[in-house]
DNA sequence: CTAATTTCTGACCAAATGGTCAAGAATTTA
DNA sequence: TAAATTCTTGACCATTTGGTCAGAAATTAG
């Protein structure tokens, strides 16, 4: 019996691993590039809302338009799809981060920020989904990632904000607990849909459209310098 | 094969059935009282952890020492076992909302709300990612929950807040998606603890309080009015 | 103590699922 | 066109897992 405790792929891999055809030095046909993105797209719909165990590759083959065999000659096993499509979504998710700009206007690049992740969270929930099910679940595939990368982009912008805020351009609260505050609330219109949809009733994009202006609101005056 | 998509228990029963021994006569025996326990307290832990998919019988019942044809013999299934559990939290859960009392002082009123729903993410972290986990996967068990009780609470406390805001008390933003942002702040600090853990490092009970100071700041200055 | 009832367990079953494989179909290359 | 390579699939296997059951063990009732 495996050691593997919660709703993870492997146990504790210390990075995401390279699945791309890296070291491979076959050419990749026009058939293979079709399929895989086939699968990868399949894939992040199926992870995002069944969850690493709820998934079944059959389901994935289903909706990639294919056999499971087939689906499994592009990719050797089930953990390998799903890295590969952490992978996929990560950089794209977390990008926004990285053009926080210190010699920008504090407030308006700390907005422009939240907007972004809220537009995200509006245009890409499934990835948002993806993560939170991995997070929630501990991380076990993308735990060497947060401890490298991502905390390394999550130091170098805490130290922007505090550079704003030793300046006196923004109010005085740790940066790295603002910073989750920012993903906490944003991310919260996709991983939690549902029941924003149930308690805030109407269209979809009226209701992002209020998300937008309510954050605007409460983190505007809640970061300003006093 | 089944219809059901996600990683949850059922397709969309309209509302959680009572599992307690409602209609039964027969009397419940020191021992059903114990082991029941035991059950409810190991499939808290087994399912915040794992998800639905993820947790095994096997595992709840190792978790609440006996064996699975033992723990069978007080949940006749799996997902007997797991709406049982959310039933069981789903109230103290949610008791904090009841509170926000419309007489109070409304910045000490909602202060008061956070900073009890943050002390929940902190005490009783597995009922969030229980919750969490529902909600991310289409919140297949508690739809009905969500649509009747949880709609009328909000929306009573919706009123509350918007009662507030036209007295000129707190600063004019939509009362529903302040109550997201505040359920988000707080929720995340229990849901993605792996992450905070990794990206604020230190002591759990001072990271806490340091997310409990942050969220003070924005919150208290984002809702005064201007 | 004996009988009735409740609690507990090992053995077992059926379905689901991750993954394999030999061989056929399609495509590319020479 | 023929050979080589790539792509695809039905059939199959092993493991996991939710759930059953007959009966043993323990507990309670008379």
């Amino acid at each position: 019996m495996n050691d593997v405790t919660a709703d993870s792929a492997i146990a504790r891999p210390a990075t995401l691993d390279k699945l791309a055809d890296a070291g491979s030095h076959k050419k990749t046909t026009r058939i293979q590039e079709r399929n895989r993105q086939r699968i990868l797209t399949a894939a992040l719909s199926v992870f995002s809302t069944a969850g690493y165990r709820g998934a079944t590759i059959d389901r994935i083959a289903q909706a990639a338009g294919m056999s499971k065999p087939n689906l499994l000659y592009y990719f050797k096993t089930k953990q390998a799809i799903y890295i590969a499509v952490l992978e996929l979504t990560l950089d794209s998710w977390l990008e926004p981060m990285t053009r926080l700009d210190a010699s920008g206007d504090p407030i308006e690049e700390l907005w422009c920020y939240i907007e972004e992740k809220l537009e995200l969270s509006r245009q890409h929930p499934q990835a948002s989904k993806l993560f939170a099910n991995e997070i929630l679940h501990g991380a076990p595939n993308i735990e060497g990632y947060l401890k490298t990368s991502l905390k390394q982009l999550v130091e170098e912008k805490a130290g922007v904000i505090r550079h704003w805020m030793s300046a006196g351009k923004i109010a005085d609260i740790d940066q790295v607990h603002l910073i989750f505050m920012i993903w906490a609330t944003t991310q919260h219109y996709a991983d939690f849909d549902v029941q924003t949809e149930i308690l805030a009733p109407g269209e979809r994009d009226e209701r992002f459209d209020t998300a937008k202006s309510t954050l605007r609101t409460i983190f505007m005056l809640g970061i300003k310098p006093r």
